[in-house]
RNA sequence: GUGCCCGUAGCUCAGCUGGAUAGAGCGUUUCCCUCCGAAGGAAAAGGCCGUUGGUUCGAAUCCAAUCGGGCACGCCA
């Protein structure tokens, strides 16, 4: 719909000698004024672009003015300030989205933007070395999101999931492993057995018992020679089966799990050092000592085997090898990442928690100099989620082993209400999830304010069938939309027809927490519309004397509903038909 | 000491590539169900957008300083 406008715009630039070839339709800003009396739209596109064509803005805005009043659905045009362009359109501009949306159905909110390119999005990767907890919960639900937005622009995407599953940690969770399965054998274990690396949570009691049935005492009194490796993968399987189904229930599905130790075998690491070495990156130096250190005692100048992550853009080289000759995790990251680049992807995002924040640096330089330049990484960091018991801090404590898992946060609030709070904040603000409140029904839980949208308008086509019979989608596509034009039924289709820029714009911007913003908005000018029609009976949607009219309004429903169907796609929540 | 993020109504938060008189919910006050679902709606009140400078036609948005809060900072993963 708003492409008609921005088209018509597009062409009165094109117009200047100085061109307008790089300026895209995207690019013209359209938006309704905040006072109604204004006009429906209105653009600032004379000013945007007046430089960049070498004109004044007055008479750029008055050639747009010309070209928009001589538009068949422009009634209006007004020029204001400093080179804005008011103006307003027909009813029935407005009027053909209900058609536009149920025509395209489920491609309404789609575009092509960039069609068929690939994208990789990596998320969650958290270690195997215990049950998701709720520090993942939000990751999972951004990520898998993020993914969703990056769909409907049109990319191919591919959700990935690296493990982690080689190194000190797996040791330790090993060793754990085995001071339980003693135990279950009937050694005496004492806490202090458990040093500060390893892993005492319950679920190492259970992966035990476990250990105990297939194997009985086989390990019994073994030397860790004996049992380190088969323990080792033994728990990475049972731990990534464990959080493979506590993504399942929290509506992620991975398309890709990456393993370490895989591109490890396949010498991705050493690969790696060699194309850097090419570029003249890798070198043996010793770095310098950071000012957070305040005296030499607790420094040692070493030589090491270091990236010259600068060259990228970071703030100091980094160490790709330990003094004790093992590859360090960015070793790990670098091979990763070549095999990203290796599998032909050219534009990736990773999601981490904003305790990362250090590593990004690093990781784009990795990307950049990897892929000669070519390849880019994109990463969103998404702030901590304070968890809370009506106001008050659940205390966590993961060495301890009393951490609250994201199985706990599901199957207490449920899948559709963590999908929502996680999904509805900017990720770069705090998030206070409170148990309580959560599942309070009330505004406090906006959820239920846009479900209950939904619900109502589900509620109308089922009473409406129940005496008339199904009503079909040709039904309401040749119904008569023009007696659609009270100021409430235009504001809500004037919301419809921005949606497919609210969802552009989210995905290019990496902003998932926009779709549930805009639905709020919609699922407000519905309910207002509803009201309406307690006061003004001829705004009620279903009147029994007047089969025509109540069609009309229905398509008005029919595609209020569709758009919300796909912002609950998008978030990954199921609406609900009703909710008594 | 350095880097990243946040600071908008009493509270929780929106505010899109800089746009016109900064928005929503909760809470407070007043109205609206004979009639499609009142888990809703209409209205009132509530603001030096942390502070100070700068950039320009125009700043909550960009830049610089500053204050307050969170996170991170040589071989951990």
């Amino acid at each position: 719909m708003l492409h008609t406008i921005r088209s018509c715009i597009l062409n009165v630039l094109n117009l200047f000698t100085k061109g307008a070839k790089d300026i895209a339709e995207d690019m013209i800003l359209l938006d309704q004024p905040k006072d109604k009396n204004l006009g429906d739209l209105y653009t600032n596109a004379a000013m945007m672009f007046a430089k960049r064509l070498e004109i004044s803005p007055r008479v750029l805005a008055e050639a747009i003015r010309d070209a928009l009043a001589s538009s068949e659905n422009v009634t209006e045009v007004s020029l204001a300030g400093p080179g804005f362009i008011n103006f307003k359109l027909k009813n029935s501009f407005w009027q053909g989205v209900i058609s536009d949306v149920i025509e395209q159905n489920e491609n309404y909110g789609f575009s092509n933007v960039y069609a068929n390119k690939l994208i990789n999005v990596e998320f969650v990767s958290a270690n195997p070395t215990g049950p998701l907890h709720t520090g993942h919960a939000r990751n999972a639900v951004f990520g898998s999101v993020v993914a969703n937005l990056l769909e409907r622009i049109g990319y191919k995407v591919t959700r990935e999931f690296y493990i982690n599953d080689q190194g000190n940690q797996i040791k330790f969770l090993a060793r754990s492993l085995y001071l339980r399965y003693r135990e279950a054998l009937g050694a005496e274990i004492s806490e202090s057995d458990f040093t500060s690396d390893m892993y005492c949570g319950a679920y190492v009691k259970e992966l035990a018992k476990e250990l105990v049935d297939i194997y009985q005492d086989k390990f019994l009194n073994q030397p860790e020679s004996e049992w380190l490796a088969l323990l080792s993968q033994f728990a990475i399987d049972r731990m990534m089966q464990n959080v493979k189904n506590d993504l399942r229930n929290l509506g992620v599905v991975m398309d890709v799990y990456t393993s370490e130790a895989e591109l490890c075998k396949r010498n991705l690491v050493e690969e790696a050092l060699n194309i850097l070495s090419e570029c003249g990156d890798i070198y043996e130096g010793v770095l310098p000592r950071p000012k957070g250190i305040a005296s030499d005692d607790e420094w040692e100048e070493r030589p090491q085997t270091l990236f010259r992550s600068t060259k990228y853009g970071d703030d100091v080289d980094r160490a790709i090898r330990k003094s004790d000759g093992t590859w360090t995790y960015f070793a790990g990251d670098l091979a990763y990442h070549l095999d990203k680049i290796k599998r032909g992807f050219t534009e990736m995002v990773a999601i981490l928690g904003a305790d990362h924040n250090g590593y990004v640096k690093r990781l784009k330089s990795a990307v950049k100099a990897l892929s000669a330049g070519k390849a880019n990484i994109e990463v969103r960091l998404y702030q901590l989620v304070n968890f809370l018991e009506n106001g008050k801090p659940v205390r966590m404590s993961k060495r301890a082993g009393n951490f609250i898992t994201l199985k706990d946060v599901v199957e207490r609030v449920g899948k559709d209400v963590t999908r929502y709070m996680m999904i509805s904040r900017h990720h770069d603000v705090m998030i206070d999830f409170d148990f309580v409140k959560a599942v309070e029904q009330s505004m406090d839980n906006p959820l239920f304010y846009i479900q209950y949208a939904y619900a109502r308008i589900c509620s109308v086509f089922r009473n409406y069938e129940a005496e008339n019979g199904e009503i079909t989608r040709d039904d309401l596509l040749n119904s008569d939309k023009s007696i659609l034009s009270d100021e409430a039924e235009i504001s809500l289709m004037k919301a419809l027809a921005f949606w497919p820029d609210q969802v552009k714009a989210a995905a290019i911007a990496i902003e998932p927490h926009r779709i549930p913003v805009y639905m709020q908005n919609i699922a407000s000018l519905f309910h207002s519309l509803w009201n309406k029609g307690k006061i003004n009976s001829e705004l009620r949607f279903i009147d029994k004397e007047n089969r025509h009219e109540t069609i009309s309004r229905l398509s008005l429903l029919m595609a209020t509903k569709k758009v919300l169907e796909d912002g609950f796609r998008i978030i990954g929540v199921t609406p609900m038909m009703e909710m008594r």
